[in-house]
RNA sequence: UGGGGCGUAGCCAAGUGGUAAGGCAACGGGUUUUGAUCCCGUGUACCGCAGGUUCGAAUCCUGCCGCCCCAGCCA
């Protein structure tokens, strides 16, 4: 693996933080928190977050809480509380004993804004939904107060007290904090801090019958842990006026930093979790975990590994500048992973059969492969060798462009850890499609002979007809045509930018016998042709279904498609 | 047209007044029984634009332009 680039570990937010330390605020301590809502997957843009927060605070001896902001029954499920906490310790991050939920902090939260109510600083406010958004006013022009903004304490008590007990209907009333109807930043202007929502919570029940909203909530949680420094998305900046305000008009045992960083986009990806979830309900992927999907889910099927994934974050960098990162970085850190630990196979994707004319029937030989040219630790194999093999279609070409040194008629190519063949017939059905291809075998050629020294310009992979198991193999791409679907155009939705080519089944692929057993999440480098894992949901014993992870960089094809540019 | 944020090579990104790091991509070349890996080499980026301050500015000031976010009883 790469080291990461000379400057990663020097953003500003850790600047910040190693200034802060130095100058003894918070005795030193560095406590960081990853708050996510259980109401989706994870994806590539809360990697960012996880490896951030968790990684800041294993950097200076300190702790990440993983907290699940569920603050809205209505939205929030255990199925997301649980692939949130997979997804979080696959990455490789463990947050020991600070597993925490916002929900824990209710009676807590509740008592504050009692507090900012006997205070004068909040009030039940008996208007409907949109009587307050009417009163908002706009981004240009101010608020106008609710009619209900100067009711006595006592009766803001009683009535706060009665939301609390049940006695009102969803949506009868809120409670707001009482800062600035005119102010232009419309965070301020009177913020909702408890909505009812006579919900069943997956982990209080009945309880309560009213439920703080996310600012409200998540200040005073981050105030109750101890965080130091709290990490979000630029989209949060606004918010932080208000952050500061809950601070500083309650009695809190510790005094949280907000920052914001910018949010990670990768092109041609989304990272909505609406657009996610919109995906799956209309049957357009799989699921949250479909190889196509940008979730953390999705990758690990996919078969990313954790380490790429934390590379491609820290290589992105930290930076308040909106991002949108090639899919070629991420896919980089994922070969740059693989390269060193995947062990080298042959599969053929699109089998074509070669038959050695001159290779007695009947006979077999086991030649040895090695696993990985460049890691002799990493041993070697047996594959064995018949009359009838196959080879990739591509690897054939009856009349070949210029620089194409694969196979052709009356040519010779290699074998990989076989021999060296010559093409001597090429036999085709009626409609003209080549079927199959005969050759010769050069008997002195044989891998590791005197000579297999002499040098033909190609090699290929290949695989025995007869000693070869069939097995399906999905290959994926991009899953849409625009780098960026998430900003829409033309009235388009991002629907209608959909690849659909993101995913193509190769039903009849061929794989060397040693492979059948491969584990689900095996990962291996079909030589020649890219990353491959073994699903983990589809595979059958004995019968594997392989993703194709990545592809390896392919100059042929850059090449090929520069030289139909000339033409 | 209110408020907040951001603008350094195709994509990321250092740089915090002294004369533009690094990574990825791209392009050459070498090694190679994976057209992979690996190795070597190649970039004047009008530092968004225009003024100003200064001996000197990507870094300070002023004005402008562009992009992103905010009007949930979502987070």
């Amino acid at each position: 693996m790469t080291e990461p680039s000379g400057t990663a570990g020097t953003d500003f937010i850790r600047q910040i933080i190693a200034a802060d330390k130095a100058s003894g605020k918070h005795d030193g301590r560095v406590v960081t928190r990853f708050p996510p809502e259980p109401n989706g997957y994870l994806h590539i843009g809360h990697v960012m977050s996880i490896c951030l927060n968790f990684g800041i605070a294993r950097e200076n001896n300190g702790c990440c809480y993983l907290r699940f902001d569920d603050t809205n029954p209505a939205k929030e499920d255990q199925d997301f509380v649980d692939s949130i906490m997979a997804d979080v310790s696959w990455l490789g991050f463990d947050w020991q004993d600070q597993l925490t939920h916002a929900s824990d902090y209710f009676a807590a939260i509740h008592d504050c804004a009692v507090k900012l109510i006997e205070d004068g600083k909040a009030y039940v406010d008996s208007l409907s939904a949109d009587e307050i958004r009417a009163h908002r006013g706009t981004l240009t022009e101010p608020g106008v107060d609710s009619p209900h903004r100067d009711r006595p304490i006592a009766e803001n008590l009683d009535l706060f007290r009665r939301m609390r007990d049940g006695e009102f209907a969803d949506g009868a009333c809120v409670l707001r904090a009482k800062i600035d109807m005119a102010a232009p930043n419309m965070n301020l202007r009177d913020p909702t801090l408890y909505r009812i929502r006579k919900l069943v919570h997956q982990r209080t029940g009945d309880a309560w019958s009213m439920y703080p909203m996310y600012d409200f909530a998540h200040t005073i949680s981050d105030a109750l842990e101890g965080i130091t420094h709290s990490l979000c998305t630029l989209e949060f900046e606004d918010h932080r006026p208000l952050y500061e305000w809950i601070l500083d008009n309650l009695e809190l045992p510790s005094r949280p930093r907000q920052i914001e960083f910018s949010r990670l986009n990768v092109a041609y990806g989304i990272t909505s979790k609406r657009k996610l979830a919109a995906l799956i309900d209309k049957g357009l992927v799989t699921g949250w975990d479909d190889p196509r999907m940008p979730t953390v889910a999705g990758m690990r099927r996919r078969g990313y590994t954790a380490q790429s994934l934390q590379t491609f974050v820290r290589n992105a960098g930290v930076t308040k500048k909106d991002k949108l990162i090639e899919m070629g970085a991420l896919e980089n850190c994922v070969r740059e992973d693989l390269n060193e630990c995947a062990p080298r196979v042959f599969a053929v994707l699109d089998p074509l059969k070669v038959v050695l004319t001159n290779y007695p029937e009947g006979q077999m030989e086991r030649l040895t492969a090695a696993n990985h040219p460049n890691l002799p630790d990493m041993g070697s194999r047996e594959i064995p060798f018949t009359r009838e093999i196959y080879i990739e279609r591509d690897d054939f070409m009856e009349d070949p462009p210029r620089k194409f040194f694969r196979l052709r008629p009356g040519g010779e190519v290699r074998l990989r850890y076989a021999y060296i063949i010559k093409c001597v017939d090429v036999i085709k059905d009626a409609a003209g499609n080549v079927t199959e291809v005969h050759c010769t075998i050069d008997p002195e050629s044989k891998s590791g002979k005197p000579g297999a020294e002499r040098k033909v310009k190609g090699t290929i992979h290949w695989v025995s007809a007869a000693e070869s198991i069939g097995v399906e193999v999905r290959l994926f791409d991009r899953m849409f045509t625009v780098a960026n679907p998430d900003a829409e155009r033309d009235g388009k939705a991002f629907t209608d930018f959909l690849n659909p080519d993101s995913l193509t089944i190769a039903p009849d692929c061929r794989i060397e016998p040693g492979l059948a057993a491969a584990a689900p999440g095996t990962r291996v480098q079909f030589e020649r042709l890219g990353y491959f894992v073994v699903d983990i949901r589809d595979a059958a014993p004995g019968r594997p279904v392989f993703n194709r992870i990545v592809t390896l960089r392919d100059s042929w094809a850059k090449l090929e498609r520069a030289q139909l540019a000339q033409i």
